[in-house]
DNA sequence: CTGAAAGCGCTTACAG
DNA sequence: CTGAAAGCGCTTACAG
C-alpha cells in the first residue's frame, strides 16, 4: 500500500495540484463542481494530506501542548479532558493535544519549556502548576506562543484558576461558624526553591484561611500549618501523624491540598481513634468525584473542573487567533460542599 | 527571534549542514572533536531541529497514538502514565504521544483509524477498549503500522491485557467459598452492534465468573445480568435498582464493570437498609485509587495498572523497531483484592 | 478560475 | 572524514 499523495489526487481529477491544495485549504476562489469533484476523490481514496509536509510549508500548526508533573493526577486528566470536549465541540478535532509531563522535574521542566518554544512544534502551551521563570515568559512573549498557566499567576502570562483565596476564606468561615476553636491547614509549598517548592495555589488558598481567621479573630496556633511534599494519601496519613506527635490538639484540619490528603487525614485520625467530624472536622479541596463516597463523605471545596477546561481551552484559541490583546486572567468561582466530614 | 535553522550551526561551526546533521543522528563517522564542537553551538543557541522538516524527510516519526472512548477514565490515565514513564525510562523522551478519544462515537473511531493509517501521522497506536472491524486491521498490517490493543483481543493485531477470565473466575469462586448462594453480575456489553457495545473484558469475566460457577455447581439466576451502557456510579445505582425492581433477592453482586459501578451499588444497597457485606456481598474490579477507603472498603479483582502499561508501551516499541515477528498477546495476571465489602 | 515554479528545513545517498 | 545536490509533500505568491 503506498501512501497516496496530492499529485496523485491531482492526477484523478485532471487539475493541478495548487488546485487541490487550495481545495483542501478552503480557498473560495475554486467553482462548487471542481470543489465537489476534488472532494469526492479525495474521500473516495483516504487521502489525508501529509500533516509534517503541512507544518514544514505553512510555518505553523494545531498542536496545543498541555504540560504537568504528572499527567496522571485527578486535575490534570479533568483538564485534559475537558479541552479534548471542547475540540469536538469546534467541529472538527484539529488540535492535536500534545501531554509532556515534567516528572515534577526542573530540569525537564526547562527542557521542555525550551523545546517547545525554539522547536517550535506547538502553537499554544496550557502549563499546569509550572512555575517558569520570568525569563522564559518573555522569551515565549516575544515568541508569540501563548502561554497559559493554570494553578499559577503571572503578570506576563495568561492565567485560569479557580478564586483560590476565597476557597480557602470559604473553609474557615465554616470551620469557624460551626464552632471550632482550633485549626490546622494543610498545604503546598509556599517558597521558591524550598524542599516544597512554590504553589501559587496553595500560597493563595493559605491567604484567604488566614484573612477568614484573622476578620472572625481565632487565633493561629503556632503549630498550626504543615506543608506536603506530595498530593497523596500516604501524605496526609503522615502530616497528621506529624500532628499528632508536636502534641498539638486540633479539631479541625483543612486539607488546601486536596481531597487525597483530606482521605489520608481521616484515616489517619481514624486509627487513633478520633471520630470525624465529632472530634475532627475535616475539609478537603477539589471535591474529587470519590469525596462524596468517602467515609465520612468528604466536605470539600469544590474546584469547577470543566469550567476550568473551558476557558484555558478558550483562551488558547483565542491567543492562537490573535484575539487577545492582553493577557487575560480568569478566575473561577469555587463552591463549598458540605457532607459529613465538617 | 528569528527560529534558528541547521545552515545557522553550519554556519558558526564552520562545516556543512550534512555533517550538523550527522551529528544531531549519531552517526558515527564524525570525528569526536567535531562531534563535541558542533554539539557545544547547539546547545549554546538553543537550536532545535524542526521536527516538520524531519519527519517529512525520513518519512518516520516518534509519535504513538494512544486511543480511547474518552481520555478521563481511571484507566486511560494509568495507561497514559505508564507508557510516559516508561517514555522517561528510555533516558530520552523521543516518543510523543498523541491521545485521541472517540467520544464512543463509531463514526469518529472510523474516522481516526483512518486518519491514523492514511495519515501516517503515528508510528504506533495503543487502542483501548476498541473494536476495529478486520478490515481495519488488515489494512494497518499491510501498512506495518503496529496496532496494540487493550482490553480486546483480535488475532490480527497485538494486545495487552488483564487475565480477565481469570478475574472474573477468581471473584465468583471466593464468594462461593464463602458461602454466598445467589448472585448478580454487572458487565459491560456483550455483543456487537447492541444497545450496550461488545467489549471483550466483559465477555471474559463473565465466561470465568460462569465457568466458576458451574465449576462448584452453583446454579443461576435466569435474572442474574445486567449490563452497563456507563461505568459510572450512577449506572451502579441504576442498575441496582432494576435488580430490586424485578424482584431477585441476591445476597451478592459481582461489578465486573468496575469499581466504580460496584461503588454506586454499595450506595444503592445502602439506602434500601442493606448491610454490606451483611445482606450483600459486592465485588469490583480493577482496584481504582479510592477503593481501599469507601464505605465498607471494597473487595475488588486488581488490574495491575502499571504492568499493563509497561507492556503496552514494550509491545509499541518493539514492533516500531521491527522485533516483533509475529503478534503478540500479553496476558497479566490480576490480584483479588480482600477488604470489607465481600 | 487554473497551473508552473519556488521553497519550507531537513536527511541521505554519493562522490571525493 | 566532509560537502554538494536532490528530494520528502505540501502551499503560496504569481502569471495568465
Amino acid at each position: 500500500m503506498k501512501k497516496l499523495m496530492m499529485s496523485d489526487i491531482a492526477k484523478l481529477a485532471k487539475v493541478s495540484e495548487s488546485t487541490v491544495s487550495k481545495v483542501i485549504n478552503n480557498y473560495d476562489d475554486i467553482p462548487e463542481k471542481t470543489r465537489v469533484k476534488i472532494q469526492k476523490i479525495i474521500k473516495a481514496n483516504n487521502y489525508y494530506p501529509s500533516r509534517s509536509a503541512q507544518m514544514l510549508r505553512k510555518g505553523s500548526n494545531d498542536n496545543i501542548a498541555f504540560m504537568s508533573g504528572r499527567i496522571a493526577s485527578h486535575f490534570t486528566v479533568e483538564i485534559l479532558s475537558a479541552i479534548e470536549r471542547n475540540t469536538f465541540g469546534t467541529g472538527k478535532y484539529v488540535h492535536n493535544i500534545i501531554p509532556y509531563s515534567t516528572n515534577y522535574n526542573r530540569k525537564i521542566l526547562d527542557e521542555i519549556f525550551n523545546k517547545i518554544l525554539y522547536g517550535r512544534e506547538v502553537s499554544a502551551i496550557v502549563a499546569l502548576a509550572m512555575n517558569p521563570d520570568l525569563g522564559i515568559l518573555l522569551k515565549y512573549k516575544e515568541a508569540k506562543i501563548p502561554l497559559i498557566l493554570m494553578e499559577n499567576f503571572m503578570k506576563n502570562a495568561h492565567s485560569v484558576n479557580t478564586d483560590n483565596r476565597k476557597g480557602g476564606f470559604m473553609a474557615a468561615e465554616y470551620l469557624i461558624k460551626s464552632g471550632r476553636k482550633k485549626m490546622g491547614l494543610i498545604c503546598g509549598g509556599l517558597k521558591m526553591g524550598s524542599k516544597y517548592g512554590f504553589s501559587y495555589a496553595a500560597a493563595e488558598r493559605k491567604a484567604g484561611f488566614d484573612e477568614a481567621l484573622e476578620l472572625y479573630g481565632v487565633k493561629r496556633d503556632s503549630q498550626y500549618l504543615e506543608l506536603v511534599s506530595d498530593y497523596t494519601i500516604a501524605e496526609g496519613m503522615k502530616l497528621f501523624e506529624k500532628f499528632m506527635e508536636k502534641g498539638v490538639k486540633f479539631d479541625a484540619v483543612f486539607c488546601a491540598s486536596g481531597d487525597m490528603t483530606a482521605l489520608g487525614v481521616m484515616e489517619s485520625a481514624k486509627k487513633h481513634g478520633m471520630s470525624i467530624p465529632g472530634d475532627l472536622a475535616v475539609i478537603g479541596f477539589d471535591d474529587a468525584m470519590s469525596a462524596a463516597y468517602l467515609n465520612p463523605p468528604l466536605t470539600t471545596v469544590r474546584q469547577p473542573m470543566e469550567k476550568l477546561g473551558d476557558e484555558a481551552f478558550n483562551v488558547a484559541v483565542a491567543a492562537i487567533e490573535g484575539k487577545l490583546k492582553s493577557f487575560r486572567h480568569i478566575l473561577i468561582e469555587p463552591e463549598f460542599i458540605v457532607r459529613k466530614s465538617a
